[in-house]
DNA sequence: GTCAACGGCATTGTCGACAATCTCATTGAC
DNA sequence: GTCAATGAGATTGTCGACAATGCCGTTGAC
């Protein structure tokens, strides 16, 4: 009956969260992954945690076919892990597994920033400059869910002059990966603002055509989010 | 009506090849998932080709919920596209994509190419060896089947010492979402003795602790697959 | 003759109900 | 007291049926 009381308690946590149907046109299993994806990045789902589809499918006011849906989506994101008859838990890594998730995410980081045409031409420097500003005014206004979004937004469009679809597809996806990792440095403003201000150097590294800055940059990007992360996981367990 | 005639031929065609049951113990979505898998990659399901749920069902003797599965998981491999109330097709790839996804994948493997620890210990290349024989022995009895199975295992084996639990899997991934292109290559037997002969040559570079010739290996490994799917498919179209 | 609206048919998507499986507390033997 | 077997309840997996959608040939107006 313990267990019964900790379930109660995460499930009030999370049901402050009604985001699925703010997503607007979204199907709706996508709009209930998202939402779930966000309690994961922001740690309101934790790791090893499970998910069980009843409760969410109330939650979200959807069959349990639905849910089951959005749990196969984010299964795919490798957010989450399903064992069969046993269901959905938030993935862990162990120490080990973050320092290789990072050290690739560099590799492939770095090699993009090599690819993408320096200067970048006007016509791609503008939207990049907008969404730049977007994270900016997020950062302000400390709006979590808007930063987190507009950091996705700003380097998905970044990569995307890479020249290469499957390198920007892919840095994307380990990405999203590591999202369950980088939800600590979320909460912290000093580290959004340091976010910021990258984005804002790798905008005048883009527009000067600066190389070596470029990809120094891109490589040393996420390097708090994988220190915070060790620091705080002692290295028997992830 | 010319339609439906198309699709009987293809449907006798493939019908061939009955090899979900001889999978075992996987699950049946799994085996299904194999068998059309297989049909893709020789050949027998063509690109832009239609997956129709309910003839799959028929001819795979499971209900449409699993063969939907089934899709769902070719759907995640990027084997097939699905389109909502349209169905699922065998993706095509332009040769701009081709180009794209070979560069990336040459580029992954150089770089796991040289984290493997040389000369790598003889615990480790005995495995390999064992492969290496395997792959070679379905080349001489030219089961098609058996080399492509082989290819995957001893690549995979290979790649999983760079150290990089990460890094190995986005090269399996992308080698799976390769395999639309390289069927023409799997039947013809020169290239499948090409491919046994560069393995044989790895696993000296392996042994011998020769780093150069290794990554080389590595990197020009799958030049003739690329350049064959080029020279076929003109340059409006893929 | 062209073209837009209609409607039948093929196909995919969703639902509620039931079956299969796992978990965990209880029971009973030693 | 420990431990394995048992069984009830919780949870996931699968099924058949029906709803929703898109495709495409047909119809009819102009």
């Amino acid at each position: 009956m313990a267990d019964a009381a900790r379930n109660d308690v995460a499930r009030n946590d999370i049901a402050w969260n009604d985001s699925a149907r703010d997503e607007g046109a979204l199907p709706l299993p996508a709009a209930i992954a998202a939402a779930l994806e966000e309690d994961i990045v922001f740690g309101r789902l934790h790791t090893r945690e499970r998910l069980i589809e009843e409760e969410l499918a109330e939650r979200f006011r959807a069959t349990r076919h639905t849910v089951r849906q959005a749990l196969a989506e984010l299964e795919r994101m490798r957010l989450i892990e399903r064992i069969p008859h046993r269901g959905a838990l938030v993935k862990a890594y162990n120490p080990a597994e973050v320092r290789q998730l990072y050290a690739l995410r560099e590799m492939l980081e770095t090699q993009a920033a090599a690819l993408i045409p320096l200067p970048l031409e006007e016509a791609a420097l503008a939207p990049l400059r907008g969404l730049q500003q977007k994270h900016a005014a997020a950062v302000a206004a400390g709006d979590a869910r808007a930063v987190f979004r507009a950091d996705l937004a700003f380097h998905r469009a970044l990569f995307a002059h890479c020249g290469n679809l499957f390198l920007a597809e892919t840095i994307e996806e380990l990405g999203q990966r590591a999202q369950v990792i980088r939800y600590a440095n979320l909460r912290s403003r000093s580290s959004m603002e340091w976010a910021r201000d990258q984005h804002a150097a790798m905008l005048g590294a883009l527009e000067r055509g600066e190389r070596g800055a470029l990809v120094a940059l891109c490589a040393a990007h996420f390097a708090p989010a994988r220190e915070a992360y060790l620091s705080q996981h002692p290295a028997l367990l992830g």
